[in-house]
DNA sequence: TTGATATATTTATATCTATTTATATGTTAT
DNA sequence: ATAACATATAAATAGATATAAATATATCAA
């Protein structure tokens, strides 16, 4: 059985209402948290936590410039993700599915 | 700024080791909650509770059968999930993006 | 009807997560 | 050096979630 610990990493740090908003802020280009923050309306240590969240889990790439800080996709990452969950979410071959069912009519 | 709320919802719900599994598990076809059960080695209350969330969710259909009830990947569902993560990703289209920069150097 | 089986629900508890408040670190301007 | 600013971290708290144990419901078989 396979585990999907990264996979399930990945999609807990994007299913968040906040840093869905993040990204799609980012979706444009590269950004500094202060104009994240104003944008989104939240306090800047939420942000922050936020931000973290998404940099530990790869989604996102932190680069400094002076004393701001700038946020942008980590786009290897994200379509890792997209591939990933297409991949559970596939219609599974039935010659290579092995599963046993003892109760269901329907078989692989 | 848009919410994400439905699609917040859809994440939450897959974003578990244990409900990926499930969908995995599904995307063979339909399976009564028994084999699930078997397959994950997880109590039953605990399948139930998760088959519960998926359900809400809109991500699976449950259907009885005699004292079975099996379930099923709502693939139109799935595929709108998809869908809407990848718009979040997407690159943003320059001339549509109203974003307010005021302290990044680069710009929509 | 009685007992066995499949699934769902409830309750309690432990763990995790989001948010707030306060504070710390590092950078720039004066 | 000092003050102002941008960001990060820490601690506290409130809320959400996963799991386990017990129990309930519904169906089937004898």
């Amino acid at each position: 059985m396979k585990d999907f610990i990264e996979l399930t990493e990945l999609l807990k740090a994007i299913a968040d209402q906040r840093r869905l908003q993040i990204i799609d802020l980012l979706s444009c280009g590269k950004m500094c948290v202060c104009d994240i923050t104003e944008q989104l309306d939240l306090s800047q240590p939420n942000i922050s936590h936020h931000l973290k969240i998404l940099k530990n889990a790869g989604l996102i790439v932190a680069t400094k410039r002076g004393r701001w800080v700038d946020y942008q996709l980590n786009r290897d990452k994200l379509e890792y993700l997209q591939e990933s969950l297409g991949d559970v979410i596939a219609e599974c071959d039935a010659e290579e599915c092995g599963i046993t069912r003892l109760n269901c009519e329907e078989k692989c």
